[in-house]
DNA sequence: TGTCTTAGTGTATTAAATACACTAAATGCT
DNA sequence: AGCATTTAGTGTATTTAATACACTAAGACA
């Protein structure tokens, strides 16, 4: 291959955005950036998912920890790589997606993106490390239905990811304060995975996972039987967990 | 961002990299390429995964589709994008690596990678078509241990990722003739997944699938009872697929 | 005709999934 | 003090799926 074919194969940013996922209030969250522009004359706003390019010297994972911990001061949240998209024109599809790279200053060019999804749950321990950078939001999933850019359909692509790991990997609790209550677990995955669950067949499938471990504390104040609180302990998980296969044994 | 800030960032090289999973003779074999260079004096010989820079004008589906068309003649082949890789020293950890590098005129730059697997097989409709680049040679899974660059790690990954979608959808099929015996698609699983199953379970199982059809048609001139030719329906499939959860119901 | 080889079949047991309704413990109101 | 309200927490019977296991059937070939 010459040398002027290999360079103009070059100009490539890569980039990552990250899908962060929050459950609060029985409802699934994410975190989205004000993107603020003039267009037409008048003053635009919409969202746009979190991220970044990417700098030569470090890795991928490394570059989403990294915009993570820029939008949230936070440290050490679970990240999981889901998806590349290189579709040439996925930052130039609309005008006013064109008129705001422009605004900022960044050229138009082909950016391939890796997007990472992360769970993160803001508990004692780590509230007071928690500083959301001023232009993010939470929003509840079931209301966004239009993102800047191709975000759109890189959030939908989370969730589907989501999902698919939420049904075989224990990752629900990453949602979860460290101390949660059965019913909190309940409704979590009934909201992630849009179906409801029977309360006590739930709790006969979760007294059979020995790593999530009820604990000797209940609620407090709230104007009803206290619910006891459990933990989910990763040790005793990765200790105890059985390999299942749904498709063929 | 500064102009130059962007531009520091931009010299990324974008590629795709194919493993490519075939079955044949009770084996699991992927396809990879003899790389001959001259390395301290000697002709040195290994092998790499096929894969080539992505183009600006391409998707990142497209380059896997084109670089798997070069390789082999074929279009329309099963192919799945499982991971991204941007270790910044992933193509000059030895110092072959980067020899060879120079001797084909390749610029040491920084080249983050999308990879994919794809599983192919060679049935009487294409074999016709298909014709291997000449570099290019089927080596059993299990006889690889080494590779050049960082693609073992690369393999890896894509086996584990083949195994957790075998799982879970169909895509065993993929790997075997349009007419295939249960035998051939038992021992299919068996070698992928690496444990051995029974018979009569299997069969059970495989019966309660309408999408795996029995046609009127036997082996012909094996020494032993002929078995009987199966096809896999993905219309079928499509129609009566149930939504199961392993984790959560 | 017999031997070799792989195909193909059924049943009993155990484990897991499902469907379903009442009592318990706290708060707050009268 | 007692009652209303709200969510927590519990068990059983039924259906469905997973497992363990051994013999007969059909063709090739000597």
């Amino acid at each position: 291959m010459s040398q002027e074919n290999i360079n103009s194969k070059l100009n490539f940013h890569v980039s990552v955005d990250c899908v962060v996922f929050g459950f609060e209030f029985g409802k699934l969250n994410v975190l989205l950036l004000e993107r603020k522009m003039n267009y037409e004359g008048q003053e635009f706003k919409d969202l746009k998912l979190p991220g970044d390019l990417v700098r030569k010297d470090e890795d991928l994972d490394t570059a989403a920890a990294r915009v993570l911990k820029e939008l949230t001061g936070l440290d050490n949240i679970y990240l999981r790589q889901y998806a590349a998209i290189g579709t040439p024109n996925r930052l130039t599809r609309q005008e006013r997606d064109m008129e705001w790279l422009r605004q900022i200053g960044h050229p138009e060019e082909v950016v391939v993106t890796v997007a990472y999804y992360s769970l993160i749950n803001i508990d004692q321990e780590r509230i007071n490390k928690f500083e959301l950078r001023d232009d993010a939001k939470w929003k509840p999933v079931s209301q966004i239905s239009e993102l800047a850019f191709d975000h759109m359909e890189i959030l939908n692509d989370a969730l589907t990811a989501l999902r698919d790991e939420l049904r075989f990997n224990p990752i629900g609790f990453e949602l979860l304060p460290s101390k949660f209550t059965l019913s909190q677990l309940q409704k979590l995955y009934e909201v992630i995975l849009g179906s409801t669950l029977d309360k006590r067949n739930f709790r006969k499938k979760v007294s059979n996972m020995p790593y999530v471990i009820p604990i000797n504390e209940k609620e407090k104040g709230v104007s009803h039987k206290p619910a006891r609180y459990y933990i989910f302990s990763k040790k005793v998980y990765e200790k105890t967990r059985k390999s299942s296969l749904d498709f063929f044994v």
